[in-house]
Formats: structure tokens, sequence, C-alpha cells
DNA sequence: AATGAATGAGTATTCATTCAT
DNA sequence: TATGAATGAATACTCATTCAT
């Protein structure tokens, strides 16, 4: 009995929880960051706003708790596309979609994710520098990715952790900009595109005949 | 003499413009976007608040200014490099490291540049989206390099607006990693590198004896 | 005593609402339409300035809020006053009367109803036009009261909207005067001698003998 | 020549002045009189912020000035309107005339004159209380007026004072109502049916047979 | 005499955070 | 545990007034 009802304290924690980063997400979708307000997610969560407080010392980490949770999800997905014994051309193009999904799933939450990722940025005066380790551990995956991969000698990438910053940012930039256009193209092809750029290089090199 | 007093006032009005720039990138520098109040940056560049409004309609307004007057240099510096009649990869080499200075020259003003770039940022609700048109014409210069490079034959370039932007926003990735690295490699290093990159690509094509 | 804990919160609402209502009608009283900032006004109602916009949406809501209370006292004793079976003269010096008492018991508020019920008064811009309806309602009673007994044969009244404007002005000039006579007659004397005079005029007429 | 020099400024003193004050009244009419900022004054007339203060006081004092200078017309016309030797009734209605034409032609300016006007208005903490003399001296027009009158046997009006500015107001009513009514009846017209209602009274009295 | 750049006190309003219930 | 009323520091912006030129 008295097992039970400390299980269930134990248990509604982590469970409001995540109804507050959900509902937080959702007023981030609606209204943007700015626009996530204390009272706005706690109407939203259907909670009094003095709750939020009892599971989170603040906004400011309750934000950066939903990119971290965020960020467990896109690590483990790219993980799991990255690894493998395919090819190395299969498997960047399955981390890269791996990428892409994740922010076309949660376009909305893009914008946290690189305001609450890039260091100095905004609101950085009052949110912890600590998120930025976020971004390292996801640019790191596809880091060691090219380690491997130049160790195996199936591709040139002698500086892979510049080489991942690079490739991250340059889709991000493209799934960015997918939020804008009408009619983008398939995940899949950008993807395909991307990785074929990427690997075979654009110069064209004339034959010595 | 008579004409002296006059030329004299009509010099302040750019000079005083400039000076609450320059306060404002100091105090963007230090203190991020947000932190970047109208009290702060009339503190910083010794005025009082009220006189901001003599020079700027509004906060908003300065911003703007603010990352246009910082455009048109870079537009500037990014035309003369890439046009030329050098071959492709020399001139984009010129172009990238033209970016690289100009962030490097002003790495303060990076953030302003991200974020007042980047519709649907922070505190776009307030801000015109006006603004996206700066980022635009900064990438399609690099997009128009493209398109002609590959008409020449010299890149094989099909999506030259997306090459483009990935690039663009590739290279920002690392110029901004670089704010962070204790001691980040030469630019021209690092220009030269992602240019090589890019061209020959960097997968390692096994010959077929 | 549940039932008594929640009520006494949905007490609290109404409660606060007057109070602060109160405290601005003495700011007002005391400095001013324009002197009744929120600041002046949440000090005066002891709670700080935030508290206000628990209560009202924002400056120009209390004000008219202020208005709207105050008139629909106003407008329920002229109405009581001026129905009834007694004759006209009798029914004209009770809604008079009432007039007076009402703006004798809120000299202080008789600004704000000045200010709030002339349209196009300094502040209106802001303020929306809409209140005027109320000053209209209000003059409207007089109106139809004179309305009626132009049709009972009592009073000579073929215009009586405007009759009652003029009335209603011209006896507001009079209140308005007492807030500055050092002894202003009793009230019932001012308003007998009112009535006495727009219902017998004050021309002299010789008898034609 | 020393003559002319110092006539020349004694002249231009004045001059500015009411090129002044006809700025702030052609403003007042445009934007209201919170619109009428010492800019806009200046603005109008084609002079700098600083001169205006070379000419008055301060803002308050420029507008109390206006009100004055406006009286004076307005003083001097009913003045001429009442005196004579035509029967109370065509004086009156002479009297009410002028009223009703000064500010029909400057109905814009009438708010200021309601504002400055009655002591304790809004912006009262600033300006002085003095300008109550004004209307006070427009008022004892009528009221002596009355007196005289009263005393020829030719009006029964035993408050002079009180009907004086009963009727001032009452008239000020109609005028104000008439800025927004669509079509009024001519000014000559509602000046006949006043002066008819307060002379001979509304009430029908019944012959007793 | 005239200017207008500079001032800074003052305004309404927002919102993260606290705490008595 | 949950509440939400209360807080007050902070923000952008306005405008009467001053004063060096």
């Amino acid at each position: 009995m008295v097992g039970t009802r400390r299980s269930l304290r134990e248990v509604l924690g982590p469970v409001r929880t995540k109804e507050i980063e959900e509902a937080a997400l959702r007023v981030i979708a609606a209204r943007g960051l700015e626009g996530a307000t204390m009272q706005a997610i706690a109407d939203e969560a259907g909670l009094a706003k003095g709750t939020l407080y009892l599971y989170f010392e603040g906004r400011d980490e309750l934000l950066i708790h939903l990119a971290e949770s965020a960020f467990e999800e896109l690590l483990a997905s790219v993980d799991a596309a990255l690894s493998g014994t395919e090819p190395a051309r299969t498997r960047m193009e399955a981390g890269i979609a791996a990428q892409f999904s994740f922010f076309e799933s949660r376009r909305d939450f893009f914008r946290v994710f690189v305001e609450v990722v890039h260091p100095g940025g905004a609101a950085s005066a009052r949110r912890k520098r600590s998120c930025n380790p976020l971004y390292q551990s996801f640019v790191s995956r596809f880091a060691r990715f090219f380690r491997e991969a130049h160790a195996n000698g199936e591709l040139h990438a002698p500086l892979p952790e510049r080489l991942a910053l690079f490739m991250a940012e340059g889709v991000n930039g493209l799934i960015l900009n997918r939020l804008s256009e009408p009619n983008p193209p398939l995940p899949d092809e950008e993807v395909r595109w991307i990785v074929d750029s990427v690997l075979n290089g654009i110069e064209i090199r004339r034959s010595s005949s």
C-alpha cells in the first residue's frame, strides 16, 4: 500500500514533466519561442502557472530540458542510421535522412533548436551555455562516422569534425529553407542530391585523354 | 565659413547614426541581441535614450538598419570576389574567403545576422519579415556563380540555389564554430579545405583496374 | 466549508475590481484625469502596478469601466425619478435632483464624466468613441420624459432631445460651478429654481388690461 | 534709425506671438489638444521648437494665452450683442447667436475652450487655475444682462449669475452636440428656439375658466 | 534672434517568479 | 500537490524643456 503510494508519486513526476514539455512544444509551434510564456504553457497543459515550478526550476530550465529530450531522440535515430555495415554512402544518406525527418516532423521546434543550440544567441544571458554540448554530441556522431570511414579508406575526410559541422549546418540550412518553400522536393531526393554532391564533388574533371 | 557650419550639421547626422550603430554592435557583442536594450545602447553610445529615437524610428528599425549596413559591405565584397575570369575554383575560394573575413572581422555581429536573417526567429513577430531578402541576396550571389559555372561546364551544379544555400550555411557553421575554438586554423587554410572538399568530393573512388 | 473557500475566491475578484475603481476615483479627484497614472492608482489601492492588469485590460478599459459603473447608478436613479404618475413638474424636479445628488456625491468623478463623455476630448484618440452612448442614454431619459409630457399636454416641448440636452448641460454647469463656490445654496433650492425658471419662463408678460 | 530698429523688434514680438498662436490653433484643429505637441506647433509655424520658448514660457502658457486671445474676441462680440436699447429678447438672441457663431467658426477650438476653461480639468495639475476667470468673464456678461433686465422689469431673473451659467452651459451643450449632428438646424433657428423656450417657459398653463 | 540636437523623467504594459492558501 | 493572485523589475517609446552654436 505504502509502496503503491510512493510509486504513484514517483510515476506522476515524470508524467507531469512530459505533459508540460509537450504542452510547451505545442505552444512554441503555435506562437513562437517568444510567445511561449509560462502562462501560455500552463494553460496549454491545463495546469496552474505555479505548478510548472514544481517540475522545472524556471523557464530556462524548461526550455533546455525540452531541447535535451528532443536531442536524445535525434541522437538515437542518427546513431542507428550511421552504424551498420553498409557502404559509407548508404549510411550517410540514412544519417542525413534522419536529420531531415527529425526536423521536418518538428519543424516548429527547429527554431528552439537553433536558438538554444547556438551559444551566445539571443537570450543567452539567461540561458546556461551548457546547451551547446547537445549540438556537439549531434555533430560528433557524424564526425565519428567520417573518422571511421576515413580510416576504412571509404572516404577522404582528414578533418572529420569540421566536415561534420559543415555538413550539419549546410543540411540545416536546407531544411530551414524548406520551411518557406511552397513545394519543396521530397526529402529523399534532397538527401540523395546532397550526399551525391559531397561524395562525388561538383567539379567537372576533364579527362586528359 | 557659413558653408562649413552647415556642412558640420549635415555631417553630424550620419556620424551619430554610425556611432549608434557601432555602440549597438558592441552591446550585442557583449550581451546578446536580447540584451541590446535601447537603454544599454544609449549608455554605450554615451547618449540619452531619447536621442536614439532622433536617428532611428525604434528598436526594430535600428537592428534592421544594422543588418542592412553590414550586408551591403558583405555583398560588395562577395560580388567582387566571385566575378572575374579566373577559374571557378579560384573565384569560389575568394568568395568564401570574403564570407569568412566579413564574419571574422565582425564576429559579434554574426548573431544579429543569424537572427535577423532567419525568418521566424525569436523576436520576429515584431520585426518585419522583409529582412529575409538580405540573406536571399547574399545566397543568390553564390547561386548565380554556380549557375554560370554550370553553364560553362566548369562545375556540375544542377541545383545552384540549393547548393549555394547549403554552402553558405555550412560555411557559417564553421565560422560560428571558430568563435568558440581556442586555436582555429588560418581562415585561408579552412577556405581551401572547404572548396577542395566540395569540388573534388570526399569519396574515394577505387580504380577499377 | 469548502464552499466558503471557493466563494471567497470568487468574491475577491469583484472586490478588487471595486477597490481599484475606488482608488482610481480618489486619484482622479486628487490629481486629475491626466494625473491618474497606473502607478498612482496602484499606489492608492495599495497594490502593485501589475496587479491592475489582472483586473483591467489596460488604462483605457479601467477608465471606461469607471464611467460605465457610475452611469449605471445615475441612469437607475434618474429613471426612478422621472417615472411615476405625479405631475411633470414634480417628476422633473426629482430627475434633476437625482442628477444633482449623483454628481454632488461624486463630485470628483465629474471630470471623468465630462471628459470621457464628450467625444473628441483630449485623450480621445486612444479611447474608444463608444463611451458617448453613455451620455446619450442619460440625456435620452430626459428626452423621453419631455416627449411624453409634450404628448400629455403637460409641457410644450416640440424638440425634446434638444431640450433634454440643453437642460442636462445647463444643470451640469451649475453643479460644476458649485464645486468652486464657497457656500452654494442647498441643492433642493437650486433644483426648484431651475425647474421653475424653465417651466414658467423668465419673461415678464405685462397684462394687457 | 535706432528708433526704427527698436520698433522692428517691438513689432516682431507680437507678430510672432500671433503666428504661433494661429499655428497652434491649426494643429489643435487637426490633431486634438493632446496631439498639439510643441514640435507639431513649431512645424506648423515654420519655426524651430526652441523658438517657441522665446515667446511663451512653456506649453501651458501658450495654451492659456490661446484661450485668452480667443476669449477677448468672444467677449467683444457678446458685449456688442447684449448692449443696446432693443428689448431684452432681441438682445438675448443676439448674444446667444454670438456665442453660437464664435464656436461654430472655431469648432475645433471648442475643445480647448472646454478643457482649459473648466477648472481642475485633465491637465490641471500643471495648468494654472487662473484660466477660470476667462469663463467667468464670459458668463458674467450674460449675468449683467440678466441683472439689468431684471431691474428693468423686462425679465424675472432674481439669480442672474446662476441663470447666466445655466444658459451658457446649456447653449454650449447644444453647440457641442451640433458637431456630431449630420444636419443640424440653422443656428438662427436654434437660437430663437432656445430664447423662446427660456423666456416663455415650457409649461402649458391651463386657463382657469 | 533662432536653431534643433540632446536630454531624461515619465508612461503603459509584460511576464517570470513567489508564496499564502 | 496544486493553485493563481500578487509582485515589480524591465522595456520601448514620448515629449516638454534646455542650451551650445
